[in-house]
RNA sequence: GCGGAUGUGGCGAAACUGGCAGACGCGCGGGAUUUAGGUUCCCGUUCCCGAAAGGGAGUGUAGGUUCAAGUCCUAUCAUCCGCACCA
C-alpha cells in the first residue's frame, strides 16, 4: 500500500489507456463469492478460485477494466524460444499452451431466408465441403432469434450449465433451430444447431461440424443422426464410405468431392480457400487464441485504485498525471459483502470531473495484485525514484534478470504478467530488454500426507510446533538434505530426526574438541590428519561447486556428513593445527544450512562476530588429490580387479600391470587378447575371446 | 486428445563429461554403553546361491550403438503434472 508505487501503477494504467492497451468493457467475468471479487481467468484452477480452492468460481456480467495481453500473444510465443534452456519446459510448454495459438481461417455461412451471416472459425477450411451443419454457442447472438421460442428453456439450462462449467457436460447436448445456413463455397444448404460444447469464449462462438473429419464433430452427428461426409483422402489411400467410418479421419491428405479444390493437397487447399474467402469478401485466413485480455478490475480495498473518474458528461476520465496517486482512504469498513469497500467512502467516491468540472463519481475497483508484482523488480533497481518508475539507465544496468526463483503455480499467472508488463514497458522506452529474467529456477513444495503443505490450505507442519521439536536449523537440513531443491519433498518425522542427529553429530564434535585445536601448535602429521585434511578440502570444493552450479545441496550436505563420519573415525588421532582448521570450516561450510546451530559454535570457539559474515572456505586442489588413482581392471567389461597406481601412470605400464595382475590371470588362461582399452588413472578393459 | 516430465534397493535419493550402480540419509538387523527403555557410539544391510572366499543377476519393458550404457538411439509400457469438447 506504498503509495509511491501505488503512483507507477496509475501512472502505467494511464499510459497503457492512452495506448489503447487498458480498455473497459461489460462482460462475462469470473466471480468468486468468497473473495467477493472478479478473477482474471489465469486465476481460475479448475473451476475454482486461486485463494479458496473448493469455493467454484460464478459467471457475472460486469463493466471491467481490462489490460490486452492479446495485443503481445505473438510476441509472447515467439520469444519462447529465447526462454529454452533457461526455464523449465515445463513452465514454457504450459505458457505455449495458455497462450493457445491456433492458425485457420474465419468464413462467413449465410442463413437462409435472412440477411444475417454467422461467421465460424476452423483450422481445416480445406474440408468446409464436408461441413453437415453449423454449430452454435448457446450464448451466440443469433440463437435468440433462429431457435423458436419453444427452445428457449433448453437454451437458457444449456447456457447455465456451461456457465457453471459443469462436469456433466461431457455429454454432447444439441438442439436443433430448424434454420439452415448457406455454404459460401458450395451453396449447400445445411442445418444449424445449438450445441453445449461449443464455447462463446473462444474462435466466434460458432462452429462448422465436419464429422467425418473431426472427433467432436462426429460424435455430435453420429447422436443427432447428422449426415457424415468423407472429403480427404489419405495421400495413399481411397477416400473412406461414410457408412464404415467409425472414428474421425483428422489427418491431412488429398481433398475429394470438393468442386474445383477435389484434387488438391490439403495444406495447399487451405491457403487457396482462405485467399478466395478474403477476395469475395466472405472471410480470410485467421489466427485466434486461447489467452483472454487481463481483466484487472478488483472488488477490493486492498490495491491500486484505478485512476479514473466517471463523470455523466464527459464519461470515464482519467485523473490528470499530477492528481497521482489516488491514495487509498484509511478510515474505511470492511464488509465482505462483495462490493468494493471504498463505495461507501464518500470522500472518496464523490469528485468533480477533471474535464467539465462537474459532479463524477470516482472508480471504486482497485488493480490486481499481479499488476504490482509484475514490475516490483525493475523499482529495486531505484526504489527512491519520484520522477519516473525508475530510471532506465540504472535498469539497462542491473537487467535481465539472471536467477528468478519462484514456484511452479505462477506459471501462467505472474511469470506471463511479468513478461507482459516487460514488453509493454519496451515499447514505452523505459528498457531495452524483450524478457525480464534470463533463467527461472521453479522450487519444489513440501508436501505432507500427499497434499502440498502451503500457507492458504491447513495442512501446514505447524513451523512453530516443528522448531519446538527439532529447531529451525533441522527443518531446513532436512528439507535440503531430502531431494534436490526443484523436487517435492515428503515431510517425515523420520528425515527430520536423521538430520536433527546429524547437527547433534557435528555439535558435539565441535564442542568437545574446541580446547584442542590450536592452529600455532608445531606437531608432526598423524595419518588421521593427512586423510582428514584431503577429505575435507574435496568437501569443500563439492559443497562450493554445488553453491556455484547446480544447487544441488542434497549432495553437500550428504558430503558433509562424510567428512563428519572421517572425523569420528580419525578423531583420536587428529593434532591440534588439523583440528582447528577442520571445526573453522566446517562450521563455515554448514553456516548456510544451520545458521543457528554454527552460530553458537561459532562462538564456542571464541571466534567474534557472525557466521553468515565470515568469507566462504577456501580449498586447494594438490591437498584435496586421493594419493593414487585407482584403475579397476576388466574382462570384457566386467570388474575382476582393481589396483591403485600413482596419478598419470602411462599407458604401456597398465597395460603391463593389469596382465599381470594375480586375479586377471585366470581370465586369460587359453583366451586370444582381441583389445585393451585404457582410460589413464580410470581403468583397462581386457577384450578376449575363445 | 494435446503438451511436459519422471521411472534406480523396503523408503528419500546419489552416480555432474558414456568408464566401479546404489554415495549420504531413513528404516531394518546385530553389537557396545545402560538396571531397563531412550540417547550415544560401532558394525552390517540391492537381490539370488554360498558358512566363507567367491559367483550370478540387476537401473520400467524390448531391441540397438559401443571395448564399455542408469547415462546415447529406436520402440513400448507405467506414473505424475499442466491444458482441455479450443473448432
Amino acid at each position: 500500500c506504498d503509495p509511491e508505487y501505488y503512483r507507477w501503477n496509475q501512472w502505467f494504467f494511464l499510459k497503457m489507456l492512452e495506448k489503447g492497451l487498458a480498455y473497459r468493457k461489460k462482460a462475462m467475468v469470473n466471480w468468486c463469492p468468497e473473495c467477493g471479487t472478479v478473477l482474471a481467468n489465469e486465476q481460475v484452477v479448475d473451476g475454482c478460485c486461486w485463494r479458496h480452492e473448493s469455493t467454484p468460481v460464478e459467471q457475472r456480467e460486469l463493466d471491467q477494466w481490462f489490460l490486452r495481453i492479446t495485443a503481445y500473444a505473438d510476441e509472447l510465443l515467439a520469444d519462447i524460444p529465447k526462454l529454452e534452456g533457461g526455464w523449465p519446459d515445463r513452465v514454457l510448454a504450459m505458457q505455449r499452451n495458455w497462450i493457445g495459438r491456433s492458425e485457420g481461417a474465419e468464413v462467413d455461412f449465410g442463413v437462409e431466408g435472412s440477411r444475417e451471416k454467422i461467421r465460424v472459425f476452423t483450422t481445416r477450411v480445406d474440408t468446409i465441403h464436408g461441413a453437415t451443419c453449423v454449430i452454435l454457442a448457446p450464448g451466440h447472438p443469433l440463437v435468440k432469434s433462429l431457435a423458436p421460442a419453444a427452445a428457449q428453456p433448453a437454451i437458457k439450462a444449456m447456457l447455465d450449465s456451461q456457465a457453471r462449467k459443469d462436469p456433466a457436460d461431457v455429454e454432447k447436448v444439441g438442439i436443433a433451430t430448424g434454420a439452415q445456413a448457406v455454404n459460401p463455397y458450395s451453396g449447400e444448404k445445411v442445418p444449424i444447431w445449438i450445441g453445449n460444447f461449443v464455447l462463446m469464449g473462444y474462435g466466434t462462438g460458432a462452429i462448422m461440424a465436419v464429422p467425418a473429419h473431426d472427433q467432436r464433430d462426429f460424435e455430435f452427428c453420429k447422436q443427432y443422426g447428422i449426415a457424415i461426409r468423407p472429403v480427404i483422402r489419405p495421400a495413399d489411400g481411397r477416400l473412406s464410405d461414410a457408412a464404415e467410418l467409425r472414428e474421425a479421419l483428422p489427418d491431412d491428405g488429398i481433398v475429394e468431392n470438393s468442386g474445383e479444390y477435389s484434387g488438391v493437397p490439403s495444406a495447399d487447399a487451405r491457403t487457396m480457400m482462405s485467399e478466395r474467402a478474403k477476395r469475395q469478401g466472405f472471410g480470410e485466413a485467421a489466427i485466434t487464441y486461447r489467452i483472454k485480455d487481463w481483466g484487472v478490475s478488483r472488488q477490493r480495498y486492498w490495491g491500486t485504485p484505478i485512476p479514473i473518474i466517471h463523470c455523466p458528461v464527459d464519461g470515464a476520465v482519467p485523473v490528470p498525471e499530477d492528481q497521482l496517486p489516488v491514495e487509498l482512504p484509511l478510515d474505511i469498513k470492511i464488509t465482505g459483502k462483495g462490493r468494493s469497500p471504498l463505495e461507501n467512502v464518500p470522500e472518496f467516491v464523490n469528485v468533480k470531473c477533471p474535464r467539465c468540472g462537474g459532479a463524477a463519481k470516482r472508480e471504486t475497483d482497485t488493480m490486481d495484485t499481479f499488476v504490482d508484482s509484475s514490475w516490483y523488480f525493475y523499482r529495486y533497481c531505484d526504489p527512491r525514484n519520484a520522477a519516473a518508475p525508475y530510471d532506465p539507465k540504472k535498469v539497462a544496468y542491473w537487467f535481465p534478470i539472471d536467477q528468478y526463483i519462484g514456484g511452479v503455480e505462477h506459471a501462467i499467472l505472474h511469470l506471463i504478467y511479468s513478461r507482459f508488463w516487460t514488453k509493454m514497458m519496451r515499447d514505452i522506452g523505459l528498457t531495452t530488454v524483450d524478457e525480464p529474467a534470463k533463467r527461472l529456477f521453479t522450487q519444489g513444495m513440501v508436501i505432507k500426507d500427499g497434499a502440498k503443505m502451503s500457507k492458504n490450505k491447513g495442512n501446514v507442519v505447524s513451523a512453530d510446533e516443528m522448531i519446538d521439536r527439532f529447531g529451525a536449523d533441522t527443518g531446513r537440513v532436512f528439507e535440503l538434505f531430502a531431494a534436490p531443491p526443484e523436487k517435492d519433498v515428503e515431510w517425515t518425522d523420520s528425515g527430520a530426526e536423521g538430520a536433527y542427529r546429524f547437527l547433534g553429530r557435528v555439535y558435539r564434535f565441535v564442542t568437545r574438541n574446541t580446547d584442542r585445536a590450536d592452529q600455532a601448535a608445531t606437531v608432526h602429521q598423524s595419518e588421521a590428519d593427512k586423510k582428514v585434511i584431503r577429505k575435507l578440502h574435496q568437501t569443500v570444493r563439492k559443497v562450493t561447486s554445488d553453491f556455484e552450479t547446480r544447487w544441488h545441496f542434497n549432495t553437500s550436505i550428504a558430503a558433509v556428513m562424510e567428512l563428519v563420519n572421517e572425523l569420528y573415525a580419525g578423531e583420536a588421532d587428529l593434532t591440534p593445527p588439523v583440528l582447528a582448521e577442520v571445526l573453522e570450516k566446517l562450521t563455515l561450510l554448514l553456516g548456510p544450512f544451520a545458521p543457528y546451530v554454527t552460530q553458537e559454535m561459532w562462538e564456542h570457539m571464541g571466534r567474534a562476530g557472525l557466521v553468515f559474515k565470515q568469507t566462504w572456505p577456501a580449498y586447494d586442489d594438490e591437498l584435496a588429490r586421493e594419493e593414487g588413482a585407482e584403475v579397476v581392471i576388466q574382462i570384457n567389461g566386467k570388474i575382476r580387479s582393481k589396483i591403485t597406481v600413482p596419478f598419470g601412470t602411462e599407458r604401456i605400464v597398465l597395460e603391463q600391470v593389469a596382465l599381470r595382475d594375480d586375479k586377471i590371470q585366470p581370465f586369460l588362461e587359453g583366451k586370444q587378447i582381441v583389445k585393451i582399452v585404457i582410460v589413464p588413472d580410470k581403468l583397462v578393459n581386457i577384450v578376449v575371446k575363445g
